[in-house]
DNA sequence: AATAAATAATGAAAATTCTAATAGTTGAAG
DNA sequence: CTTCAACTATTAGAATTTTCATTATTTATT
């Protein structure tokens, strides 16, 4: 998790820095808007800190020109500049947060945690024996690698990251198959088929149930 | 885009759904936590705007309990609960933002259209002759139908929604195929042939070029 | 200008995904 | 306890997506 900040005043960079390296954070810092904005485009940042008035360009320009090419990565405005006229402008500029100075440090490690939240889904989950790894994209059963298709992998990804809720057919057609439009299909069940077939699962089994008239669960088994 | 308002103070509820309804917004109105839990999990809601002191449940369980079952909709905190401490827990529930009464308005519109402006992506998008509607999944060319596949679809949707710049095929794979491991793959070039084909475009033709070493561009021709 | 190396376009086969039809289950109503 | 209706599982085939090999094009180098 890498963050930028893009502060002139050497004291407050260096204060955010320790700071959030305590945290567990890479930290990056740009002391001008054009550094700062030359690095938010070439290495992959997660969020990027950013004071308003700053030498070569502006905050404001820097958010702009970022938002540019890039309409994705969390920008949080950092600034002595606190009316909420100048709020606006920020926000308007494409920022996603704008804390005015001072701060509190805790709340602004609050504040960064929130872009975080979606990003650090555990890239490692388990239910019963089976282990799924995300970023390797495997599926251990008892240890033992199993293929799965890229759908199969996100239906049961999906279901384990919610283990012990019940996914309703819609929900996961919106959330697995990322459909937003209105659509009738009986593909959940097919695919639930070939799961339940390639862990060698009944469909009585409790680990993965069939919910009738709503959906599907997993559930661990204690 | 609806918008739900959990708060007691009628008086204070009922400037802001005037207010929001003025910009445009449905509001919905819970007047204790029971109702504004029940609501938010029932109706499909893009924002929630929670008030912490309330009765029945505070905003804190209500934020704990939505977050349960729904990771997603943005929840903002707008309370009189003003110190650190407080942001914090409110933070620590599950909010996306926490704003502290009194506030202003219009930056209570503009932090609420933060969470709006994944979801705002223009429905209808064109690209010279061609038009593309999201919601009915179509695209005319000279308002002629042809039929798209789901990738070959998503795919053109992207390149025309970021015509003008240059879509690497790193981005495409991340973004339209929504691969964030190691992956190594020549599919893009023939989904591209594809929808080249379908297009009547040759590939020196400027609509949709080809970016050697790169990737590929839209470009509207002005 | 000729050649080689890198990259892209294309076609066809393989794999995956989806549809649609059928068989099997469940649970409610009588 | 049966019967029926509603829902789920399963299968096979159609459509889409992906891989892979081949051909074409571009760019750099000689």
């Amino acid at each position: 998790m890498k963050i930028l900040i893009v502060e002139d005043e050497i004291g407050i960079a260096n204060f955010l820095k320790q700071g959030l390296e305590e945290e567990g954070y890479d930290v990056l810092v740009a002391n001008d808007g054009k550094t700062g904005y030359d690095l938010a485009l070439s290495q992959k940042v997660n969020v990027i800190l950013l004071d308003w008035i700053l030498p070569q360009m502006t905050g404001i320009e820097v958010c702009k020109s970022i938002r540019k090419t890039d309409s994705k990565t969390p920008i949080i405005f950092l600034t002595a500049k606190d009316t909420v006229q100048e709020t606006i402008e920020g926000l308007k500029a494409g920022a996603n947060d704008y804390i005015k100075k001072p701060f509190s440090f805790d709340e602004l490690v609050e504040r960064i945690k929130i872009h975080f939240r979606n990003e650090n889904e555990n890239d490692e989950m388990s239910l019963g024996n089976i282990k799924i790894i995300k970023s390797k994209h495997q599926i251990l059963v008892d240890n033992q690698e199993i293929a799965f298709t890229q759908r199969e992998f996100e239906l049961l990804g999906y279901l384990i990251k919610n283990k012990g809720k019940v996914c309703t057919r819609n929900q996961i057609i919106e959330d697995v198959w990322d459909i937003h439009f209105e659509y009738d299909t009986g593909v959940i069940d097919v695919f639930m088929n070939a799961i339940r077939k390639k862990l060698n699962l009944n469909k009585d089994e409790e680990l993965i149930k069939t919910i009738r008239g709503v959906g599907y669960i997993a559930n661990d088994l204690n």
